[in-house]
DNA sequence: GAGTGGTCTAGACCACACA
DNA sequence: GTGTGGTCTAGACCACTCT
């Protein structure tokens, strides 16, 4: 008995109703009796369960089906480039400024930057079969990241120059929907006003942060994933 | 030497570059005798960095760097009810309409449904603190949740009465931003063609369709995550 | 064929939360 | 205290994949 199997059991007790939602179900010595399996089978098996959300397990209190699972849907954040080539497309960007400059106080409040100092802030807009498809607005810590201002950002752009040489150790992103800026609108083909999607992320390394970035999707952009 | 540990370690060294993007590191072997623990606790420290996509590991192949890594984010999709309270507001919500009907054809072929059923159609205005904050659009497959029909949903919505009456297998969900439909933006009192936030998701019990819902958020609406 | 990761086992001890 | 899940161990066998 794989612990694969332990969970496709688990799980179709759970969706039969079997186990009713808020139910207490056998402890692990128990099931492992019952699969005839070892308890660490068992656990591997309850314990992704309990990850995604279909049970709650107290140490003691044992193992509930949960009332209201949160199930968790989980996006894939990958470079651009591998978004358009996924899509079949032809990736390219174009750099439309990059300078040097005192972020607003929004960006260095969010970035937790120290006062006074200048920053580098790049507008980049990326392409599939040489059309536009997002709009990138960044900033980037030049405290954090100092090399990056000898780099070369011809070939490569920001974002892959970062994913490669500035690892990051957890960051935040957020999703939503808003009218196009002119300047957004200007650059993807779009009017201003029309809905486009962002997201907005900012990483960190420790305590320092690495780069604020928002980007700006045209409507017919969709992100997907599996639940 | 807790799995938690060798994880910790293992993260800094990529993060360091002690381990350079693509390199092979140490087999399981080499590391859980280098850090006096079994290879069993090196196995799950480096089996979660490779499914968070830091970590590339084939059998015979070794272990590697990711070059790339393609972040993982993990979104909770929670009931609207519990979205509205966690933002401390007050849950409401309006039934505006609920009927049996054939579905377009592009619904009946997401859901997969036969021709000629009537299935049951219903939207719903959900309100945080007696303010528009969403609007629902969903299709239910009947065949599949015929005990729906009975329900009271006067107290309960649609979406809360899935949850806990038709638990389902997997699924899939899309995000995206659209203009307002004219219906949309009276019931959000907001201007047609306005952004909104979009969130389509369909739901399974096996091969059976549950449910097919479009979800309409304003503006000021935000999804976010730790990554 | 051989080397790597993937998994299972049986037993043990620990940490937490409840009485 | 007591019972549950959380984890570690040492050893074993298997599955994949590269040579």
């Amino acid at each position: 008995m794989t612990w694969q199997a332990v969970q496709a059991k688990v799980q179709r007790r759970i969706s039969e109703r079997v186990w009713e939602p808020g139910a207490l179900i056998p402890g692990e010595k128990d099931l492992a009796e019952e699969f005839g399996c070892a308890r660490a089978t068992v656990n591997r098996a309850l314990r992704q369960l309990a990850e995604a959300g279909l049970l709650e397990r107290r140490r003691k209190g044992g193992t509930r089906v949960t009332r209201h699972p949160v199930r968790k849907a989980t996006l894939d954040i990958s470079i651009t480039r591998h978004e358009v080539e996924q899509r079949g497309k032809a990736y390219s960007f174009n750099t439309l400024s990059k300078r040097l400059a005192a972020p607003p106080k929004a960006i260095s409040a969010a970035m937790k930057l120290p006062p006074g100092e200048k920053h580098l802030h790049i507008k980049t807009l990326h392409k599939a079969d040489g059309r536009p498809f997002m709009f990138e607005d960044r900033w980037i810590n030049t405290l954090t990241v100092p090399h990056l201002l000898d780099a070369d950002l011809s070939q490569v752009n920001a974002n892959e120059w970062l994913v490669e040489n500035a690892l990051f150790t957890h960051g935040s992103i957020s999703f939503s929907a808003a009218g196009a800026t002119k300047y957004q609108a200007q650059q993807l083909a779009i009017e201003p006003e029309d809905a486009v999607f962002i997201i907005q992320r900012s990483t960190w390394q420790s305590d320092h942060s690495i780069t604020l970035v928002k980007l700006a999707y045209t409507q017919d952009f969709k992100m997907r994933t599996q639940i």
